[in-house]
DNA sequence: TTCTTAGATGAGAATCATTCTTATTTAGAT
DNA sequence: ATCTAAATAAGAATGATTCTCATCTAAGAA
């Protein structure tokens, strides 16, 4: 029976990350978050780490965006958020509160991408496609 | 044979703005260069401007925003970008160089907006989608 | 278990993009 | 020409993020 634990740490061995106290919380903030900046990230922490330095925090961060196990993610404006979600999703996005929000469609996805195969952009190397769906929450979250 | 300074004035006169040489020249350089940040514009106008202040370039570019004259573009962890185009388009963005250019295919709107329509997001009210395509321009600029 | 070392962290300083403040200037109406 | 509210200039302030350097420690070797 995995923990969540055990799969955070799975995933830091499987970077080839040592697995130091900060790394393993910062992990676990950031698949239990909502696309968590910076400072929600160091709130989270200090519960269990009073003293981390914020520094810390940004140079994980770092660390983590440089072994592709999260990502930045866009809202003009906004600090810098992180995302750990692997799966493909898109984002719902509330440019006047800032909500931001996962959504998991792959027929989506499919559809996009089966167009860009059919259509390619020329002098252009496709990597990905990320898309922002813009509106406004009509439920309480 | 309207110019396109007659083009920018137009344009400030219908979001009822005052003709300033300032904001006549921040509109020409958000027309004129590639997703421009501050400092870029900044730049620009000082040719004609030496003297103009930075604290004006973010009020005009405030200003344009809540007009809806211009937006902010979305790039992860870059000084925020605006771009002056209104007509919809994407965005194609390599993330290692920070390039970002324009890139306008109606078809694939209509085939998201489309999908959207007939699958519609739960407990969202829907503005708009954007789009960016990531990965490495192949051509030099 | 101990030792070693390279990597990670803590603490605080530095940076810089952006916003704020206040005095001055000016676009546009009359 | 005058007036006024809006806009600008100049510089200070803010805060998110990065840098620096001394100290700590995860993990591997013995």
């Amino acid at each position: 029976m995995k923990t969540q634990k055990d799969n955070i740490q799975q995933l830091l061995k499987n970077a080839k990350l040592r697995l130091t106290p900060q790394r393993l919380v910062i992990l676990e903030a950031l698949l239990s978050l909502n696309h968590p900046n910076a400072e929600e990230l160091a709130l989270y922490v200090r519960k269990t780490h009073p003293n981390i330095a914020v520094g810390t925090v940004y140079k994980t961060l770092e660390t983590f965006l440089e072994c592709q196990l999260i990502t930045k993610v866009d809202l003009p404006g906004d600090s810098i958020r992180y995302d750990a979600i692997q799966l493909p999703h898109h984002h719902l996005v509330n440019p006047d509160s800032g909500r931001l929000e996962d959504y998991y469609d792959d027929d989506l996805f499919a559809l996009i991408e089966n167009y860009l195969k059919e259509k390619p952009v020329q002098d252009f190397d496709l990597k990905e496609v990320k898309l922002q769906i813009i509106g406004k929450f009509t439920q309480k979250k």
